[in-house]
DNA sequence: CCGTAGGGATTGTTCAACAATCCTGCAATC
DNA sequence: GATTGCAGGATTGTTGAACAATCCCTACGG
């Protein structure tokens, strides 16, 4: 290939009309990121019908590419579909957690263990974190902390190197959000796991795999079990 | 609740209903369940442009309803969509192979070794995969070698007990049959696994899980370079 | 050889419609 | 009084046609 100084440019433009594409983007594709978007933050609470025509009106798009959307969030289990009925916010169930947890705790450990990205870069955007972790408890924003949580553990998972798992991360990670949002009072559910995540962070810095990896295990184990026990007693407004 | 003895034949009732809705299911659906089964079966080979509107009617269905569809499945990975120049069948680099290695060798060792769901059903599975590779093999069929091993890596995962896991892992096992598709002479990639697999179903049913997970391991290890290597020497054919 | 204008094809998106299905309320019935 | 039957309305599933925006290719001109 004889042509060589130029190159860096080509990719480079090419990246930049790449990232302008996913800015812009489609409709469908803004819709299902807007919907996605007020999913996970909690503003539509689990088991809420989504009615195509006033959504549809309320994105400004038609009701086809609406449609086109939700197909899209419903394969990502973020919405299900209920046939002639609509789709509704998944309303998650204490198997469901149980379901998300076993991946978890096959996921996140032996990222830290056997991982193949432990670089700086990585390690630094674990404690970046645990940092906003901590300045959100400091100001009491228990939201805030939760999504420092996920931060941390989208991180973990970051460190085995693989864009794809990163993207199965993310979308467990949404759905503890639904999880989250159907606990009565989800508090106290997400500070004790900050000083956790801060030793599990130091461990990662000085290449203590193991003990991470096992510490993030047994801090898997707990979780799971008081979430478990939050939504059978805390009687979780499940949907009517 | 004093309605007591019919209980048994409503919850019967409502999974049969629930088992036709599946089956029967909508358009769209329909049509996404086809796509991916032909890109998955290699009938679609990767890098094949998928024009809306003869796929459309080779389907029976509106372009509305493929649109939806098509979403659906590039929300899973299994077409890629390229704006205003239509969804294609996923080309894979070497940099996915690299990809999709790296979260296989997190996640099937873990599943081995922590897994929860090691009950005899499904180290049946494992073993049923075994019996199917060697049937395959002994008469010279390596697509049905390719498919029995895929089957053995889907109840690998499937120790861990946990659907999502196992639905991500199904995404990652279509990927991989694009990867095949692409290679130029796969048949000699997929045999030398067949004992290894034996192996490690052998371990894993005397329970010795930490044995069968390195082996597994290093297998990864050593299938991927061998998949790396056939895609930079032997020039996959890459997408026109 | 390089650029460029034009035309055809394909995608993104909307609109309007219709059948099928679901939900709600009300009347009729035992 | 609770259940059944039955309209009527609302919502979904699906279609067909249309149009602008964009891409691809080709032929033309410098």
């Amino acid at each position: 290939m004889p042509t060589s100084e130029l190159d860096p440019l080509l990719t480079s433009l090419a990246d930049a009309r790449r990232a302008r594409r996913t800015v812009m983007s489609t409709s469908a594709d803004r819709a299902a990121r807007l919907l996605r978007e007020q999913v996970v933050e909690g503003a539509l609470t689990s088991g809420t019908r989504l009615p195509e025509v006033r959504l549809a009106e309320a994105l400004g798009v038609s009701r086809n590419t609406l449609r086109e959307a939700l197909s899209q969030l419903v394969a990502e289990r973020v919405l299900r579909r209920e046939e002639h009925r609509g789709v509704v916010v998944a309303t998650p169930s204490v198997d469901d957690v149980h379901d998300v947890y076993a991946a978890r705790r096959i996921i996140e450990p032996a990222a830290v263990q056997h991982g193949v990205a432990h670089d700086p870069e990585h390690l630094d955007a674990l404690e970046l974190a645990v940092r906003e972790g901590h300045a959100a408890a400091a100001s009491h924003d228990w939201r805030g902390v939760a999504s420092a949580n996920q931060h941390f553990h989208r991180a973990v998972v970051g460190l085995a190197g693989s864009a794809r798992l990163d993207a199965q991360m993310d979308l467990l990670l949404a759905e503890m959000r639904l999880f989250f949002n159907q606990m009565p009072d989800p508090e106290p559910f997400h500070t004790p796991y900050l000083d956790e995540n801060a030793i599990i962070a130091a461990h990662l810095r000085s290449g203590r795999r193991a003990e991470a990896a096992t510490r993030l295990a047994s801090y898997l184990r707990t979780a799971e079990e008081q979430l478990a026990l939050a939504f059978t007693t805390g009687g979780a407004t499940r949907g009517r």
